[in-house]
DNA sequence: CTCTCATTATCATTTCTTCTAATACTACTC
DNA sequence: GAGTAGTATTAGAAGAAATGATAATGAGAG
């Protein structure tokens, strides 16, 4: 029997519908009606109840989707270790990241990945967080790049970039020109801001809190890219990671201001499922992922209109290793320490 | 990828050839080197070293044969799982007998067994006892019929009948009509008996030794159809298991008389391999056997010449269950009692 | 070293399976 | 009870796998 079918089966289960299991398969409803129709056969017992509408396993089905479950699970750690033999990295790797990981640099890890393992499939995909998790959670994607990585449950996380954030301000801005502000410049500004359930709009918020300044929150969204239209249209101005508006300070239509008084960051972790083996294609892939800002910068380094450090929009996001058990405090400004972080249901941005 | 091809490579890895596996699996030679290639196209290694002749598996062939020998296994254990809730008795059984247990008796267990099991899948072959010994121990068969069990090592036995032993003589034979005999008869009688080596000829000296009679030995087989030819064309006498001159006594061919002083049994095990976890369709054909002398004789009872117990050939075979833990006593000389044998290296008959 | 035998690889062909698209069916919802 | 979303069921197309024949290869004998 093919074992596509089981894989098939599986995800229907795990889904509850045939036409999304279908779909994370790649593969029509019709063939995923006629896999499992073919596994019921050959088992002579209907593995899936279709009379209810969100479908139920049967009895039958539910061990049978267990067993599979950690069967196929085995079969791929096998295939990884036979394949560890020959020196070979290959196999799947599903990586889910939110929009606003920095693309420029997320370019580069996955040219230098497939490069180094060509037998490798890696397939990327940007998502709202919710969906990160949910993906790297129901075993839809292996890895998760998010921000202010949760870490506890069926997550773990490892600590990826600390991502600097500076002032980013419409071309035609006073502040554009300059070298750097201070936080006390933002007094009484047009400021877009995040969604106050976001743990970035809180980090921002004591930062200013504790700069004894008042901003003028014009807007809140939930996420970056909206933030940036609403400043390029002249809205406001807004605290934002650096390698996010990498793109938009490149071709002119924003700018980024150095914040000299205090080192406003954004941790972007790695996420995975815990107790899941990860497979050596995987494990490659966090290498690189974590050797990344050490690389050399890409091709055509653009130059920001604003003068600033030759390396660019990579200062301050640094190595780190897996994390042994996280504790929730905030790291000191100073960049390049690898300090673990368990937010408690904080939302991301 | 299909299951099919893993099975193919495990088959071709344990037998050390490509024909040989493919033999075992149903499928031409041809086939089975296209499984494996498929195989080694997708783990992008090789599996196997052509190069020597008996192939050898690599390394990584090593890794992938073992771990995908104990998936193959887990896979059949779940597969039992998911039917036995549905109350399913399904799968491939496989039985590997040796020539002697009873033609009459097994096709009564198996068309029992078929028609309560429509769904499972019963082979049965006839093979020289080493063979059965083989097949069990390299997993081609689930179930060994032989006699003498042996019991140890990688083989568990459970016992399953007593087959009384009688006289068998030539029709013409001054024996042939009456009822019963004494051993003491015996005494210089041409005798066809089993060569040295087998269990079942020291059985027999035993008791001859034991009532003090010496017989003239002419010819030794290690197998009954040869002694039954030979007793057919007047070579001489011998002891013989009453099942297995079932058909010639019914067809007056040979004749067979009761021994009154003694009771020579040779006792038939089923064994298979130890560690095994045995499916449900296996465990009810074991269920079967051992419940089959109690079943009503077959559909026209032939009747031997001579005047005997209604109940026919079946005295003596009677019930028994697991072995706990033999001990190697011989029963003592009565019917209807379970008891462990172990005897230690004995060839059998 | 060469020949032979046994085994395995390769190829072209046939057969079978599995996929998809279109459509019919069914269970929930309002 | 009609609408909607999901699932089953077809037939035909595309694809995979099995086969038989034949070429290539390794082992062992002379």
């Amino acid at each position: 029997m093919h074992l596509r079918f089981v894989e098939i089966f599986c995800d229907v289960a795990q889904r509850r519908s045939f036409s999304k299991g279908a779909q994370a398969q790649q593969v029509s409803q019709s063939s995923a009606s006629q896999a499992v129709g073919m596994l019921e056969k050959r088992l002579g017992t209907r593995l899936i109840d279709r009379s209810k509408r969100p479908l139920e396993l049967t009895p039958a089905g539910q061990v049978y989707f267990e067993g599979c479950r950690e069967l196929l699970e085995r079969f791929r750690t096998v295939e990884d270790q036979v394949q560890a033999i020959a020196d070979r990295v290959a196999g799947p790797v599903r990586v889910a990241a939110i929009y606003s990981v920095g693309l420029m640099q997320m370019e580069r890890s996955v040219q230098r990945f497939e490069e180094l393992y060509p037998d490798a499939k890696l397939r990327l995909e940007y998502l709202h967080p919710d969906r990160v998790y949910q993906q790297v959670l129901e075993d839809d994607a292996d890895l998760g790049l998010v921000s202010y990585p949760r870490h506890g449950g069926d997550i773990e996380s490892i600590d990826w970039q600390e991502q600097p954030m500076v002032l980013v301000v419409p071309p035609a801005h006073p502040f554009a020109d300059r070298r750097s502000i201070a936080l006390a410049d933002l007094n009484g500004e047009d400021f877009i801001g995040f969604t106050q359930e976001l743990t970035i709009r809180r980090e921002i918020d004591r930062h200013l809190k504790r700069a004894r300044v008042a901003v003028h929150v014009v807007h809140e969204f939930d996420n970056i890219e909206t933030i940036k239209r609403a400043i390029e249209i002249g809205s406001g101005v807004a605290l934002l990671p650096r390698s996010t508006v990498w793109q938009e300070i490149s071709n002119g239509t924003l700018a980024a201001v150095d914040v000299s008084d205090a080192e406003i960051v954004r941790p972007v972790g790695i996420v995975h499922k815990r107790n899941k083996q990860l497979t050596t294609a995987v494990q490659k892939f966090i290498e690189i992922l974590l050797s990344g800002s050490t690389a050399q910068p890409p091709f055509t380094a653009p130059e920001p209109r604003a003068a600033r450090s030759p390396n660019g929009h990579q200062a301050g996001e640094n190595k780190a290793h897996q994390k042994t058990n996280g504790h929730s405090a905030r790291p000191p400004a100073t960049t390049g320490v690898d300090v673990a972080r368990k937010p408690k249901k904080s939302k991301r941005a």
